[in-house]
DNA sequence: TCCTTACACTACAAATTGTAGTAGGAGTCG
DNA sequence: CGACTCCTACTACAATTTGTAGTGTAAGGA
């Protein structure tokens, strides 16, 4: 389950999937219980105009594909349910792309941290300076 | 000249743009001069294999659209530049990235920064340390 | 048996990126 | 002046990604 891109633009899912990509994840994971195709359309009629069974079937499908989704054979039809919880993917992104950043920026992305983080929460340049603390009381 | 992605794949230059975008912006910034398709062309030829002038001349132009080259007329053909210096290219990549990362992920995204400065150069996590201690002196 | 339902297969559209042909205009050389 | 060369503009096609949806098919129920 390898993600492509992480895009500048939107916010949330809509920054590692397309736009129904994103609303039909959102829905999954969302859910307690595994999905059919026809639950996820059903819900994305309720926020929105009504989808085409054939087009979430068509994108739940390519989902499978990338290995974000798994389905499961019912009788006549398909349960459908996330790979891993929405928290581990997020989990996993966070940590693939903070690293990246670091490789490619290194210490250009360091001078950028500390603005970034104060302007977002203060609270968290706390958090990260006890965080290195504890890493170099490990050593 | 926005950005729309950031790649998971490659580095440098590749994660921005298509391979032989990166190439030929690596050999616009890499030159003192302005440069024309032809040069930038044959600088491509001695690389790799030849590439087509028009292929070229299309992908250099599709950067001009897109803001990121700019051309000045000669008399008989075009000079193309950077419409800004690679390093402020970064300088803004790694802003927007960071910033991005931290909104997006907060407080998930600051455990990681850690192991990931200490994975890539231990030498980044003092230089933060510096940097946030200075950040909170200022307050 | 016939109908409904869910899926499979297929196709198309827009955007992105790489590729390249053709045509035209402008300067050059004989 | 006329032929040639060179550079650009325009155009088009292919592959990939994402959204969209039609048609066919098979299985189960009435």
């Amino acid at each position: 389950m390898k993600m492509q891109n992480f895009k500048y633009e939107g916010s949330g899912l809509n920054r590692f999937f397309g736009p129904l990509e994103a609303k039909i994840m959102e829905i999954l994971w969302n859910s307690i219980e595994e999905m059919t195709i026809k639950d996820v359309q059903q819900k994305l009629d309720n926020d929105s105009k009504a989808n085409n069974f054939n087009t979430v079937m068509t994108v739940m499908n390519r989902l499978v594909d990338k290995g974000i989704l798994q389905k499961k054979a019912l009788a006549r039809s398909y349960q459908y349910s996330p790979v891993v919880t929405r928290e581990a993917f997020m989990e996993a992104q966070s940590k693939e792309l903070t690293l990246d950043l670091i490789e490619e920026f290194g210490s250009l992305a360091v001078t950028h941290m500390v603005d970034a983080l104060d302007k977002v929460d203060p609270g968290l340049l706390d958090q990260l300076e006890q965080k290195i603390k504890e890493m170099k009381k490990d050593r």
